[in-house]
RNA sequence: UCCCCAGUAGCUCAGCUGGUUAGAGCGGGUGACUGUUAAUCACUAGGUCCGCGGUUCGAGUCCGUGCUGGGGAGCCA
């Protein structure tokens, strides 16, 4: 006897003939008019289930396995055989079938084998795993972070572990979660009256991360190629479906490179993930082409084979003005893009993905190269069709007299920027990187519409359940 | 935060212009059935119709309000 995943069983690693042994928990029990019973177990390995075949005679029949239910965990014995009905190609004839654990009350447990909608599965967040879509997606965020560090460690980047309490606030990139350990119901106050978070535990205010780039700049100006690839945490009263506080974000930063570069690793990056998954995960992406989103894999396919399409800001605001549709709100150039601009762009004009580059610089971060001009800056922004907006970036302001002059009309404090600043003091040389919100790639992969489905435990304003 | 929509059995839903005892499918239980694929068939149990207040002879249904969920927008990844 010898234990095998259920993917392998699947797969015939185990010769036909011989004995395994699986674990792991009933999808359906089936009863057959012959006095044997059918039952699909799954254990997360793959998308399907083996097919254990119980006969009658087993010594438990009657007291045990006719009594499975969906959600048992169970251990079966057996040999592994070729199905004899359809639908499978092997299936174990089991000589035991030992209940590991029970159902309690099988009619709450809440993971039928139907169809449930996605919001109701939020609500037992603990249990969704269990289903065939929330596995499928499991495994699709599994090798999709495997190729994103792949990807880098092929390309000489570095990935580098960007602390997850700063006491920066970033960019300005939103509201923050303050870190305290300070008694809430009394509070320390210094002469004036305010909090003195002199007395906190770091000594000063600390927040949860929005961003590594600002750290992880230091480490590309050493090691050239480096990423981080962590969580990261905003504080705002976003309800959308594709926002959350809590999300994982991808920033690789490049040294000596400039905005054409880090398109094209953008570009480079995005198919390299998507090959991956569609290779390493053929089964899942079948399920969600077949269930969740027809074209789930033909728009993958498409865009690896696609050049994106690349324009500046100004020429987007040229289509957008001509465009024959009416927007709810004007493009124009000096406003940022809307949703439904950048929808436009990507869905409607081209149909592919979309790299917008170089925006005006008012609305735009400090941090980012200046043109010559002084109109705009060197960001871009990779906008994929169905997700809008999936990657921001840009190559940075490596010149230490016009960062300054940036921060002083923007009113920064530039004390609090000072190791920032040193590294454009201490042999600076030009550098670009990109953010990439995971969840909405894992999104856009699989076809699931909102982003509190690709997390295993979503983190939202007023819900941190689990 | 703003604008729309929704909340009925464990789950997915039906329930007409207010009118007897609120229904179905799935799931659960019991039983039947020569290999089933979310098996099938029969029987059966199961309800704070989201909460509160109001209109009415009478409210699941109408009105107000609160809560929860969803879609869209803003902010962004």
């Amino acid at each position: 006897m010898s234990f095998f995943r259920i993917k392998e069983a699947l797969a015939g690693k185990p010769a036909i003939g011989s004995e395994i042994t699986i674990k792991g928990w009933v999808r359906t029990r089936r009863d057959s008019k012959a006095g044997f019973s059918f039952i699909n177990v799954h254990d997360g390995s793959c998308f399907d289930p083996i097919q254990v075949v119980a006969p009658g005679e087993l010594a438990n029949y009657a007291s045990e396995v006719q009594k499975l239910t969906a959600g048992c965990a169970i251990e079966c014995t057996g040999t592994l055989v070729e199905s004899a009905g359809r639908g499978q190609k092997f299936e174990i004839q089991a000589s035991t079938v030992g209940v590991i654990g029970w159902v309690d009350d099988p009619e709450t447990y809440p993971i039928q084998p139907k169809r449930h909608t996605f919001e109701f599965l939020r609500e037992v967040a603990h249990l969704r795993p269990r289903t065939n879509t929330f596995g499928a997606i499991t495994r699709v965020r599994h090798v999709a972070a495997q190729a994103i560090h792949r990807f880098f460690h092929e390309r000489g980047y570095y990935w580098i572990n960007t602390p997850i309490i700063t006491a920066s606030d970033a960019e300005g990139a939103g509201d923050m979660f303050r870190v305290s350990t300070l008694d809430l119901t009394n509070l320390p106050r210094t002469e004036s009256g305010a909090i003195d978070f002199g007395q906190d535990f770091f000594g000063r205010e600390t927040f949860l991360t929005v961003s590594g780039q600002l750290n992880v700049e230091g480490y590309c100006l050493a090691l050239t190629n480096v990423y981080t690839f962590g969580p990261t945490f905003r504080a705002e009263n976003s309800n959308t479906s594709r926002h959350l506080a809590e999300f994982w974000m991808v920033e690789p930063e490049i040294a000596f490179a400039d905005l054409d570069d880090l398109a094209d690793v953008a570009e480079d990056f995005l198919k390299y993930i998507f090959s991956a998954v569609l290779e390493e995960c053929p089964d899942d992406m079948a399920f969600f082409e077949k269930q969740i989103e027809p074209e789930a894999i033909t728009r993958l396919t498409t865009l690896i084979d696609t050049p994106f399409v690349r324009l500046d800001y100004e020429e987007a605001i040229e289509i957008l003005k001509k465009a024959d549709v009416k927007f709810e709100y004007p493009a124009e150039w000096g406003l940022d893009l809307q949703t439904e601009h950048e929808r436009y762009l990507t869905e409607k004009h081209f149909n592919a993905p979309v790299v917008v580059m170089n925006y005006p610089t008012e609305i735009k971060a400090f941090y980012m190269r200046l043109s010559d001009d002084e109109r705009t800056v060197a960001a871009l922004d990779v906008l994929a069709p169905g997700i809008g907006e999936i990657i921001g970036g840009s190559q940075r302001e490596e010149r230490l007299d016009v960062i300054e002059r940036r921060m002083d009309e923007l009113g920064l404090d530039k004390e609090h920027y000072n190791w920032y600043l040193d590294l454009r003091r201490y042999g600076t040389v030009p550098h670009a990187g990109f953010g990439l919100g995971f969840e909405r790639l894992v999104n856009y992969i699989t076809g699931m519409t909102n982003i509190r489905d690709v997390i295993p435990y979503p983190r939202v304003p007023g819900k941190a359940d689990f």
